[in-house]
DNA sequence: ACCTGAACACCGTTCAAGT
DNA sequence: ACCTGAACACCGTTCAAGT
């Protein structure tokens, strides 16, 4: 029975992770605003400052969990099994949405306008990957640019309307159907 | 030369509205995050307990300030000149989006999800009267609520994706005939 | 009625010191 | 190498007290 020590928990295990692990359950719960440093150091049993010996900052601990969000967005998009262009275009604008919906906060921070791309390679890097998964398949479309921007614009739209509570969702609504009709909807 | 005294400047003053008019240059500067209320109070040369005269806490500034918005919004909206429908409707996207690169800040803050619209009746209020001013048009179209959720997805998603850089603006784009053109493309 | 001064309980961040 | 304890310069907010 080594581990059933007394001893504080955290003095050799992995703090970077754990301090990640929580700190993306904190920011679904209270949101960005409401993820300090402080109380995230306390959430995982460890003094104010240790979280300095892994990130500068607060913000570079958010710009990690932004780089974090893309990683997993990419996953998603590149896992969907619709194999003709127009399926996997719809199948793409359906679960950009709800990929919004289910990850809200992290979406936010993906998108958040503190967390500037330029002079965060790595940042940028992620959030490249995740657009290059996009437009693999909106280009081969008949428009260009123009229409795959349209269509991007179209998504995205949709996404922050329905995760800002917007759109009005009515009684007997089903979200999902009202995703899909709209988006096959011409404007 | 009654008013050349050396007392201090807002005694009497109408400090509400100059704290209000300061904080709106303050956000479209600093950002919301970089908005302060001691700054404010600083900046305005009043205690930092003063500001708790007019407002019961920051985000009630905030919230004065997104009404603000939505109002300068409804205006905007209100004046357009075009008289058919279909100018009509191109003319309420063209202006949405200028709006949101020109107000960009104060955009993001009237959509900003720290400001939730229930329990805050003026915000609600300033909100539904903007979009009013949208659904006139887009519901005489020809498709109803979907044709006009649509619409206001795919302008609504240019605004934000323009205003956080994520469309890139190349050397050569005029950026004002790009959003015509997307706003006039298909999907 | 409106504003000041001083205080309270917090932050993010730094730095010497501990193991 | 990694973490603690104590400190610094800030916040937002409250409250007695001034005019």
């Amino acid at each position: 029975m080594s581990t059933s020590t007394n001893s504080p928990p955290y003095h050799h295990g992995d703090l970077r992770r754990a301090l990640v692990d929580a700190a993306l359950v904190m920011l679904e719960r209270e949101g960005e605003a409401g993820l300090g440093l402080r109380d995230l150091a306390r959430a995982v049993g460890v003094s104010p400052a240790a979280p300095y010996r892994h990130f500068d900052s607060r913000i570079a601990l958010l710009e990690t969990l932004a780089v974090i969000g893309f990683q997993k967005f990419t996953r998603m998009m590149a896992s969907l099994q619709e194999t003709t262009p127009d399926q996997k275009l719809s199948a793409m604008g359906r679960a950009y949405v709800l990929f919004a919906l289910d990850n809200a906060n992290l979406f936010r921070l993906m998108f958040s306008a503190q967390l500037k791309r330029e002079g965060r390679p790595g940042l940028k890097m992620a959030a490249d990957a995740a657009f290059e998964t996009l437009q693999l398949v909106s280009g081969e479309g008949s428009g260009g640019r123009v229409a795959a921007l349209a269509a991007w614009a179209k998504v995205h739209g949709l996404a922050v309307l329905l995760l800002d509570g917007q759109i009005a969702i009515r009684a007997g609504d089903d979200t999902e159907a009202l995703i899909v009709e709209i988006l096959g909807r011409n404007p």
